[in-house]
RNA sequence: GCUCCGGUAGCCAAAUUGGUUAAGGCACCUGCCUUUCGAGCAGACAAUUGCGGGUUCGAAUCCCGUCCGGAGUACCA
């Protein structure tokens, strides 16, 4: 087989979509795996639809994903312009040729005479008449009328469009690496538009031109796609390309939580979700980003490389270098997978645990420094250490760790204070405070005996007292290790932090 | 409507391509461990493979029918 060539092909139409990144994704591992090339392609034929900042947005979205690409609108190879725009003229140029092979013709008709030709033919068996080889002949086309007639509307400069001439008849078979052979009738086909009045291609137009001569070897895109793909094995073909066809490959479509429908961009704006690799704004929106999130890019990655595609093994997390070696298209699914955040959120945390402390200091640091603290490394690193397996995702550090940066103001269980709280317990538990931070090394396992012997010198119980000192040092019931968590905060904070919790436990217990 | 594509537990899915009791993970629940939470470990719950026929010694896998879902049906991609 010649070299693996395949290309992403995003429409600059607003920010890039998860099920365009997930198409992205496999595109990039099916490349890295074949030793192949990765080309970002931008499709920006419909200026209608053109969105300011969105082909910025889609660069910085791969980057952050870690989809390097090896060919793009920033890194020019041997096979430019990569901006369909910027290859206007290759598309008329073929477009015409069709013409004059009589694959292609003219029409002239108005959008109005259109869609009155649909109000007309409508009838109920047939909701949406096609324009095609029944039809062609009642409308304004270079078929349908006279030489005289087309000679005038051209020299009066009427507007026009080329459309694809299909022959009815015909069985257009294809195979889909995964679907297998694909048929369908050319009869229901239509006449699609090749070039639009404004001298731009429609996308069939310009994807096969594109794909041609850019040398691609597999498309692999989204199963929306797969209605169309007769009408490109056409073009191939009348255009004299069929033999370097590239092979198709249509993803299943990922689908909202309900199973209803693709995963729209509304759905996560809707649904407080992230549905977008990175934030984007617009004048009536706010879509959240799996980045802003606080999601690891390669955890974002290892979900969606299992949303439509498995391994065949038990394995399940994957570096991106380990996605690249077991990368199949042949081990793609053929049916939708729904969108469940709640693993996503798994993956993530998964990879929290995986980070070095180091690693996650550094990704947690912005955060802290937030909320206007500037802990030293040292000290973040040992935090990461003890929290790292309690928390999913990024943004929720903070809430978590928070004693750990600023002191305790409110205790998140004041019930278990009013009920097991014992006043009377109050004067031997000053003694812990008072000979805590005397131990000689303040570590982890040094606290734990020496609680643990006032515990038995002074005939208390666990209960009485470790939920009392967790709550003192860090105002909350839940979290890492007492001890682990009192060693790194220091001998010196652990005594204030006692001191003042006995007597804020004292005040509540009296107000019950 | 028509064309095409799907359908395995609540969700994601495997099944060496027709071969013994239909993997695994997520979620949920229980136990152990931490007198917390999480993580980890162990376990439990959960599927007449959408439904009905057929072919076969044998069907999730092949055939026919049927139902449900999705995509497409634009001078959008």
């Amino acid at each position: 087989m010649s070299k693996v060539r395949v290309r992403f092909a995003p429409s600059p139409t607003g920010p890039l979509h998860i099920g365009g990144l997930r198409t992205a994704l496999y595109n990039y591992l099916f490349a890295k795996k074949m030793g192949g090339t990765f080309i970002l392609r931008i499709e920006d034929t419909d200026r209608s639809r053109y969105v300011e900042g969105a082909e910025k947005y889609i660069l910085e979205a791969l980057k952050w994903s870690g989809l390097e690409l090896d060919e793009s609108i920033e890194k020019e190879g041997d096979f430019g312009p990569y901006r369909q725009s910027d290859r206007k003229a290759m598309y008329e140029k073929y477009a015409e040729e069709l013409v004059s092979n009589g694959h292609a013709y003219y029409a002239f008709d108005t959008p109005e005479e259109l869609a009155k030709m649909r109000e007309d033919l409508k009838t109920k068996e047939d909701p949406n008449p096609k324009y095609n080889y029944v039809t062609r002949g009642n409308m304004k086309n270079s078929l349908s009328l006279s030489e005289d007639e087309l000679k005038a509307m051209i020299d009066n400069g009427t507007p026009y469009i080329i459309r694809l001439k299909v022959e009815p008849g015909e069985q257009i078979q294809f195979s889909d690496i995964v679907r297998g052979e694909v048929t369908f009738s050319s009869n229901e086909l239509d006449d699609k538009v090749l070039m639009k009045t404004d001298k731009m291609p429609t996308y069939h137009m310009a994807n096969i031109v594109d794909d041609h001569f850019m040398e691609i070897s597999h498309v692999i895109r989204g199963e929306e796609w797969l209605p169309s793909t007769p009408t490109h094995v056409l073009l191939y073909r009348y255009l004299g390309w069929e033999d370097t066809m590239p092979q198709f490959c249509h993803l299943p479509l990922i689908l909202k939580p309900d199973g209803k429908g693709k995963l729209s961009k509304r759905y996560g704006a809707k649904m407080g979700v992230p549905v977008f690799p990175l934030e984007w704004k617009d004048k009536e929106d706010l879509f959240i980003g799996f980045r802003e999130g606080g999601f690891l890019p390669e955890a974002m990655i290892n979900f969606l490389a299992f949303l439509g595609w498995n391994p065949g093994t038990e394995q399940e997390i994957f570096t991106p270098g380990d996605l690249i070696q077991a990368f199949e298209l042949e081990r793609i699914n053929k049916s939708g997978a729904r969108f469940d955040i709640e693993k996503a959120r798994w993956f993530n945390q998964q990879y929290i645990m995986q980070t070095s402390d180091a690693e996650l200091a550094k990704l947690v640091r912005p955060y802290v420094e937030a909320e206007g603290h500037q802990p030293t490394d040292d000290y973040l690193q040992k935090v990461c250490g003890l929290m790292k397996e309690r928390f999913e995702v990024l943004t929720d550090f903070w809430e978590n760790s928070r004693y750990f940066f600023e002191e305790v103001s409110s205790y998140d269980n004041e019930k278990i204070i009013r009920k097991r709280w014992k006043p009377e317990n109050r004067k031997k538990m000053q003694d812990l405070k008072s000979t805590i931070n005397r131990l000689s090394n303040f570590t982890g396992e040094n606290i734990e005996a020496h609680v643990k012997k006032f515990i038995e010198e002074k005939e208390l119980s666990f209960g009485e007292v470790l939920p009392f000192i967790r709550l003192a040092v860090s105002g909350t019931t839940k979290g890492a290790s007492v001890f682990e968590m009192m060693s790194v905060l220091g001998e010196d904070e652990v005594a204030k932090r006692l001191a003042r919790g006995f007597e804020d436990f004292d005040k509540i217990k009296e107000n019950a």
